[in-house]
DNA sequence: TTTGAGTTGTGTAAAAAATACACAGTATTT
DNA sequence: AAATACTGTGTATTTTTTACACAACTCAAA
C-alpha cells in the first residue's frame, strides 16, 4: 500500500528524516474543529447554529467551526471557537468523533474534529447580537450546510448517552436551580416523561445536591427549592461501574 | 482571529476558491489512524503491538497505524491496516478519538485518529509469521512509543464502558463459544470476577444466546455446551436505555 | 480402576432498586 | 375569591440484583 510508514518486514526502522519528508510532501489534509453548543431554554434543548459563509451553502446553518492552525491544540480551538462565539471559557467540551468523509467539504479535503458543549443560555444571552448567530431547537432541524446534520445527530445521541452515566444536565443550568428545572432536563435531552416523585427520590438518594434554602424568584407558582450540585461530593464517591445490560 | 473560516459579521459570504486557497496553502497537518486491535487468548486480554520503525523510539513497541491518504475515508484507512496486519476484514472497528497533541510525533504536526477493533485471535494465528507484531497482555504494558500508551488507555476505558452496553464480548471469540469463556471475557475486560450462578442467569434471561447443541471439545475437565450470539434477535429486542445512574 | 482436579449445571431466599400512584398546600394571576 | 400551576411528601408492589452449595461429569495421572 501506498504511504506506508509502518512494514511488516523485520528490522525496517525508518529515520525520522524520511518519515519527515512523508509527513511534509504527502499526506496533508486541512483540518477543522465543529462545536456543537447546547443550550437549554423554554424547556428546549437548543443548539447555537451560524448562517454558512459559503456561497455554496448559503442560507442554511451551520455549526460553529474553523480551521485548526498547525501550531494549536484541538482542545485550545474548539476552546477559541467557543469563546469567540460566545464569550465563554470554562464551559463544558467533550470530543465526539472525527468526520472524515472525502467530499464533506466543497473546498477540498478537510476532516473535522466534533466537539460538543454544554452551556448555560443565561449566561451567555448578551453575546448574540450577531443576528446572523441563533439558537434553534434541536428537534427542529432537518438540514444544515456540510455534513453538519450528521454531527449534530452524533452529537446528540452521545450526550442522550452520557447525560445518563454523568452529571452534564447541571452544565446546561444556573448553578441553582430548582428540581423541576432540573427534571426538565432531563425530560428534553432523553425526550421522555419521567415520574416527578421518583426523580426527586432518586437525586436525594445519590446526595449530591446542596440545598441552598434559597426559592425560586419570579416564578407564577408556587416557588420551589433551589439547590446546587456539589461536584467534589461527586468526584469522591462516583461509582465505578454497573453491569452487563442491552 | 487567523484563518477563520467563519466570521460573526453578518453576511460575510465566502466564495468558494477564497477557501479553497486557506484549506490549501495554510492549515495543512498530516493525518494517521492507529489502531488498537485487541484479542483474547490464555484468559487474558490482549493487543496487537508493532515494533516501532522510528529510530527514536527503537526498541519500543507501537499500535498499528499509518498515514491517511488525502483520497481515503478515515474508516477504509483503519480497515485496510487491519486488513494488512490481520488479513482479517469484517471486523469489528469503532472509532475512539482523535488525538492532536503538538508534540506528539517527532516529524512534525500528525494527529491521529484512534480506532479500536475486536478481533478472534484463533482465525488470525496463522497471520502472525513476522517477530515484529506481537500480542501482548494489556495490563503489562507501561510504555509504548509516541502517545500511544495513552491512545491504548483510552481506548481500554472505552471498551471497559462498551462492552456493559453493548454485545462486544462475542467478538473476542469464536462463533462458537461456552459460557465459562464468555464470563471470562467479561471478567478480563472488567478486571473483575462475578458470580457464575448470576452471570449465566443474566444471559439467559436476555434470551439471545442460542444452545447449538455441541460440547467443548478438548477440554481437560468437563465439558460445557456451546453457544452461539443471535445478533439479528439483539437487534430487534435491543432496549433503548435505561435511567440516571452515576 | 481409582482418585483428584477442575469444571458443569441448577434454584432459592433475601436485599435492593424501580415503579406506580394521590392529595393537601402555596404563590400568582385574573 | 376563584382558577391555575405548580410544590412537597410516602407507601405498597414489582422487578432486579445479590449471595450462596452441591451433586454430577470428564479427563488425566497414579
Amino acid at each position: 500500500m501506498a504511504n506506508s510508514n509502518h512494514t511488516n518486514q523485520a528490522a525496517t526502522i525508518k529515520t525520522l528524516s524520511a518519515i519527515q519528508t512523508e509527513v511534509k510532501n504527502i499526506n496533508r489534509i486541512a483540518l477543522s474543529v465543529d462545536c456543537v453548543i447546547f443550550g437549554f431554554d423554554e424547556n428546549k434543548l437548543k443548539v447555537l447554529l451560524i448562517r454558512s459563509d459559503l456561497k455554496k451553502f448559503q442560507g442554511l446553518w451551520s455549526l460553529l467551526g474553523d480551521l485548526v492552525d498547525p501550531k494549536e491544540e484541538l482542545d485550545s480551538a474548539a476552546t477559541r471557537i467557543l469563546k469567540q462565539r460566545t464569550g465563554l471559557d470554562d464551559v463544558y467540551l467533550e470530543q465526539v468523533k472525527t468526520f472524515g468523509c472525502i467530499d464533506r467539504h466543497p473546498a477540498g479535503r478537510v476532516i473535522t474534529v466534533a466537539y460538543y458543549s454544554l452551556i448555560n443560555i443565561q449566561h451567555h444571552k448578551l453575546q448574540i447580537l450577531d443576528n446572523e448567530l441563533h439558537w434553534h431547537d434541536v428537534n427542529d432541524i432537518t438540514e444544515l450546510a456540510f455534513d453538519h446534520k450528521q454531527i449534530l445527530d452524533t452529537s446528540y445521541e452521545q450526550l442522550q448517552r452520557r447525560v445518563q452515566e454523568h452529571p452534564l444536565a447541571f452544565s446546561l443550568l444556573p448553578k441553582k436551580f430548582s428540581l423541576r428545572e432540573l427534571q426538565n432536563v432531563y425530560e428534553s435531552i432523553l425526550d421522555t416523561k419521567m415520574d416527578r416523585r421518583n426523580f426527586r427520590k432518586k437525586f436525594f438518594a445519590m446526595d449530591f445536591l446542596v440545598d441552598i434554602d434559597q426559592m425560586e424568584q419570579d416564578v407564577p407558582h408556587r416557588p420551589g427549592k433551589l439547590y446546587n450540585f456539589n461536584y467534589n461530593k461527586y468526584e469522591k464517591k462516583k461509582k465505578k461501574w454497573v453491569g452487563i445490560d442491552f
